[in-house]
Parts: structure tokens; sequence; C-alpha cells
DNA sequence: TAAATCCGTACCGAAAAGGTTCTATTTTGG
DNA sequence: CCAAAATAGAACCTTTTCGGTACGGATTTA
């Protein structure tokens, strides 16, 4: 029902988790863990998805680990959303431009409105940064203005 | 992936089957069915959840149908999705709110941006209506005002 | 060279989506 | 008054996706 995944809510909290700790904060999967009260499994899934992206850089071996490749200011929710689940777009026909076509009878009169609509939405979580998210009091008010009511 | 659901879609096709009869264009499933190239049970569902949110109404017996219960400047996207998907949402803690509790540890601080693109996503999609759906190069002019690059 | 750590993939159970069918109930028309 | 056409509502099944786990391999450090 139009929800993001839980996974992509994992992601969230996890670069959060990062953001938190400053510029340079590595942690290993078994320390976000801990810290984010996930299972390490699926710490592990999550974050593989996040560096694949560039948004995290990784460190193999003892004392190795993930760390932002990024400042916080630098990273927003639409990267670490499509990161961990894939292009944002609520219409499939969207995504892959005239591909595959909807298989509907007539040719697809309201493409434009969903453009619309999904550049909306994308601009809109790509309005929000990690350091927003950690300190929403703060990033609220400027975020108002960039996201009117729309 | 943040995808509206295939009978969302439906909603929206077969919504806009009515939308280009114009006001007072009745149909039954069967002619809908013909029409919008779906099967007819599929319509049957869909249009049910239509009727009971309001946004058709319905006659029973021997020439009943469906038909739009207000002009199709009147309905708008974010009715009809709400209506067979129900509430939109990106994360389940903005529909109940405090219901549940998220589980997790810290207790949310960023509830108040996740707010702010619910919303954000709602409006935009309350911006368009109907009329504007079968009109996209009417409708986008104005639209492009109410809905800016957010 | 052993331990810690990331890398990649494959797998499984549970939940949701997608779709069909069946039994009322209501209305029209002969 | 009865049969046909239509909606109302619920139950059901199949397929896909999600959520989560497990395993073998590669890499770095001590």
């Amino acid at each position: 029902m139009i929800r993001l995944t839980k996974q992509a809510d994992y992601g969230i909290l996890l670069m959060t988790q990062f953001a938190k700790a400053g510029k340079g904060g590595m942690f290993s999967v078994s320390d976000l863990a801990q810290r984010s009260g996930l299972s390490a499994p699926m710490v592990n899934k999550t974050v593989k998805l996040l560096a694949k992206a560039g948004l995290l850089t990784s460190s193999r071996g003892v004392n190795g680990g993930y760390q932002l490749s990024r400042g916080a200011s630098a990273i927003t929710l639409e990267e670490v959303i499509t990161a961990v689940e894939g292009p944002i777009a609520l219409t499939e026909c969207q995504e892959h431009a005239g591909a595959s076509g909807c298989g509907l009878h007539e040719s697809c009169p309201t493409r434009i409105n969903w453009g619309i609509i999904n550049h909306a939405l994308r601009d809109s979580l790509a309005g929000i940064t990690l350091l927003q998210m950690i300190h929403p009091l703060l990033g609220s008010p400027r975020m108002r203005k960039a996201v009117p009511a729309v």
C-alpha cells in the first residue's frame, strides 16, 4: 500500500547512525547491529547495498568496517532509498520509459501527469539530508520552505 | 519498491473512463471490462471499492451500473488511490500515530521529516483531478504551478 | 597463519498482491 | 409474479515480493 519497505527504513536508520557519529566514524556490521537493534545478517545485507551505491565506503580485514563516503549534509533520503530499493517511481511506466508498453489499449495520455508526480516525490526526498534527519527541529524550517504545501 | 499497486492503477484507469464519458455516463461492470481491457472480475472488485468510498454511485438491477458521484474536476488522484489501497503514507508510523510504536530503541526524531514528506506526496496527488488526467496538456501548466519542483 | 571482516549469492518461510468464484440482494421488464 | 440483469459482499487460491538467514569465498591485520 505505497509503503517504504522495511529494508529501506533500516537503510535510513543505519545511515543516521553514521551521521550521528560524525565524519570518519567507522562501524563494523556487528557494531551497527548492536547500536541499531537490528539483526546482524540484515545489517550486513543492507550496508552492502549502501556501499555498492557509493554512500558508504568499506574497509576489509581486521578493524575494517563502513563509514560515510561524504558528509551527512551531502547525502539525501532520495539517495538512501534508491540505493536500497531501486528507482523511486509510483508507476512502472516511468521507470523504463517506452521499453515494455503498458499493454493497455490506448496510448497513455496520463504519462505526463505521472512524470510530474514522481518528480515531486523524488524532489521532496532529495531535499532532506541525513543531517536534517538527526536534527529535525533545526532542519525543518528551511525544509518547510523548500517543501511547501506543494 | 515504492510502487502503486496494480489495482490502484486500474482504479485510475477506470475512473478516467467515466471522466471521458462525461457527467451522467453510466457503465456496467461488463461494459467497463470491455472498454478498459481488464478482466470483469477485477473491474468488479475495483469499482466496489470506488463506490464504497463515495467516488462512484451504483444502481442495482437491470440497466444498473456505476457513474461518477461528482464532476471529473472534483475528484483527485489522492481520493482514487486512497479508495483502492488505503491511506497514503510512506512510513507506517505516520498512519496510526503513536498507536504501535516503532519498536526501535530510541524515540524517533525523524518523524517530523516523514510527516512533511508524506504531506508533500499526498498534496501533489490531491492537486491532480480526473479532468487533468484526461487532458494532460491543458492541465499541466496550471499543475506545474501548483506542484513546482517542490 | 589465524582471526576478523567484508563480498556475493543462494535459499526459505511468511506476507501481501493479483485474480477468480460463489452466494446473496435488488431492480427492471415481460 | 417471475426471470434476467445487475450490484454487494465475502471467501478462496495462486503468484510474487518481502523479510530474514546461511554459506563459501576474498582480504586485511596482527
